[in-house]
DNA sequence: CTATATTCATGCAGTAGTGCATCTATTGTA
DNA sequence: TACAATAGATGCACTACTGCATGAATATAG
């Protein structure tokens, strides 16, 4: 190797670096509109009700890591913005089942469609065989780092 | 085209999408250990200093898109905090600098360096060839995206 | 030298999130 | 049926961030 040249892992790591600067770019963009009508927690709940379906609002308490008080009032928040809403349990007169409402859906749809449209935005100036290399190079990348747990994500509020 | 298959653009979005989901995960775990001791708001005045040296504390105000009076309280605590110092500018008793302690250097610093080793890890699982692949690939992909201001990751607080 | 502009700090007021303890209603169990 | 467990809401207290208006000190321009 050339004296001052990087291994090919270290110029790996740039990369990568890079592009994740990239990508952290286009993720916030997207969810840019969406933080002028809810805060980034609340985004984070349409996002969660969005995979789940309806949860009780201790369950989703806990996906969110965060107390069940604490939560009780976010709901209310987030019921008075349209966002959610409470609905008894079939059955039970005590537990009170969450979700998102068609307005809360729009929000997560229009970021979900953000920010599909700039990557492909992004995607469009590459060659069919430069897409194709990225592709796999991404799938690569992907399989080697594994499942992310949602956890991961909130830490970010995401 | 096979019915039912994709588009090669459209495949290319999917593994973004992936990947960059993956990349988050990276980027949330390098900073979660720094986020029990600041806030995301206070980590990214560290980022910014870090990358700018000594600013004024207006002009630190203007970069994290804030008002300078909320700023001076901010930097308060961080003041507090053992993060930042206040210093007067030399040759004027109004202005003044506002500059990262070694402690807050020391909290950037882990964060880059959590970051690296991650990504070194994982890339470590591909062969030399495949790394090589991926950082063409991400290097192609980073071009296509172009920069990536900072006011933009300021929208996630990073 | 005086008036104006700049720079920062502070008072005031509000929102959101956070946790802990506690209360009420309901459900399940002994 | 009485008691315990569960689910959710509420009271209380605190931190951080946010903006707007304003005050105080300093620097600059006329």
């Amino acid at each position: 190797m050339t004296p001052g040249a990087l291994p090919t892992s270290a110029m790996s790591v740039e990369a990568t670096l890079t592009a994740s600067r990239a990508l952290l770019g286009v993720v916030a963009r997207s969810v840019a509109g969406a933080l002028a009508v809810v805060t980034l927690p609340q985004f984070r709940v349409l996002v969660v009700l969005t995979g789940s379906g309806p949860l009780r609002i201790g369950a989703l308490a806990e996906k969110m890591a965060a107390q069940q008080s604490t939560f009780s009032r976010t709901v209310e928040r987030m019921v008075a913005g349209g966002w959610l809403e409470r609905s008894p349990r079939p059955g039970s007169r005590r537990e009170v089942l969450i979700d998102i409402t068609p307005q809360g859906r729009a929000l997560v749809d229009e970021v979900t469609a953000r920010r599909r449209a700039e990557l492909g935005r992004i995607l469009s100036h590459l060659t069919t065989e430069e897409q194709a290399a990225v592709t796999a190079a991404l799938a690569l990348l992907a399989q080697a780092a594994g499942e992310t747990p949602a956890e991961d994500l909130l830490i970010l509020g995401l």
